[in-house]
DNA sequence: TAGATTGTTAATCGATTAACAATC
DNA sequence: TAGATTGTTAATCGATTAACAATC
């Protein structure tokens, strides 16, 4: 697919130039030079014509950049023209918020089913999607060619269905379990250990005190 | 409160050694030289060692570091010996998820307020805490001595939300709104961009395919 | 004492920043 | 053409890994 493999501090970067790029558009702002964006941003002029040019030239000299066609490409690289397809194990409070998140839709993010172990949710509608048993996953999985599996689940149980959903032909998974996966290559895991950073903020803030 | 500034590559691997030593405590295990836990983390041995060393000696030559004993230093590192009194603003399906995650007043976080505009939700209860008024935000932050402010609010209001909340005394802020917060020095920001999160996932699921 | 393993210094690697020639 | 700003190379900085003397 590509051919230099880029670093992971490079792609945590290009969401947030997607951000402000949009912001950018919707302002109706045309073009924008490296320094325009280092000011706003507060990145270095330089790491962004770096990271950028990782991925092609999208500028031009003596102009610097056209916001709609930087914001395109960018959403580009980051995949956003394509549908994704998810499922969400777990229907409890934060299963449930990220299917009201609207905004993922609107990026080709599709909630397509809701998964969970507690049968006095079955059937039950979340945004017009139904909660099944986790006994129909791999079916579900396999009719709807779900790509990304959301876990919202207990960590005990993660590891063990996350192996299952891999099996099933997953090739994403976004984890909010407390655990780290171990999944063959091929296969992404994206991590949001919300407690890891909770403490960050509890570290930054005891050792800045006083 | 301490001498040389510590990166925060390194303050970001705290909590998953914190965590790790949890686990070996729990399963009963007494001691664990860098390079066992080298083989379980999948990281070297020799950052391990670089690491800790920043906070002091906690091994010991020959014999390796004591579990329990590293367990309780790291948590102190991380100030989860001191209680955190946090607040809430935004009753959603988000921040209902955080106020029910048990493990954060475990660690000593609790959750003391959380705050709305929707008036249907004055005086509801969640997992026994009110829901107020923003109004009442203020009075609220000083007579229970609130030091966190945790925001899941959409991004249009974060920011006026995050000046007021700093002006009132408040210390850090868990920042869930897609927007970055400009505070003054000796204000602590975490931020938890979820779709950044979602859209590097994208990313590395695209660039990996075929 | 001998073996094991840390704490720490030195070497390497990678990421960020600076500089500037290319070019619109 | 002259000015502006990129794309890219070179320099610097910081983080990771390797090596080993200190020491339990």
């Amino acid at each position: 697919m590509e051919e230099k493999e880029i670093s992971q501090a490079v792609v945590s970067r290009l969401p947030r130039y997607f951000r402000y790029l949009g912001e950018l558009k919707d302002a109706g702002i045309e073009r924008v030079s490296s320094q325009e964006l280092s000011d706003i941003m507060r990145v270095t002029a330089s790491q962004i014509r770096q990271d950028l040019n990782n991925f092609g030239g999208f500028g031009q000299q003596g102009y610097g950049y056209n916001v709609g066609y930087l914001y395109d490409e960018i959403g580009k690289i980051l995949g956003l023209h394509k549908e994704h397809r998810l499922i969400i194990i777990g229907a409890g409070h934060l299963g449930q918020a990220l299917v009201n998140y609207m905004n993922f839709e609107r990026r080709g993010f599709l909630f397509k089913g809701i998964f969970d172990i507690d049968e006095k949710l079955f059937g039950t509608q979340i945004r017009g999607i139904t909660v099944r048993p986790m006994q129909e996953m791999e079916r579900f999985v396999l009719e709807n060619e779900i790509d990304i599996a959301v876990l919202t689940i207990p960590k005990n149980s993660a590891v063990e269905v996350a192996e299952q959903l891999v099996s099933y032909g997953i090739k994403g998974i976004w984890n909010f379990a407390h655990v780290d996966l171990h999944v063959p290559r091929g296969i992404q895991v994206e991590n949001v250990h919300l407690s890891d950073s909770l403490m960050k903020l509890s570290y930054n803030l005891v050792s800045h005190e006083g």
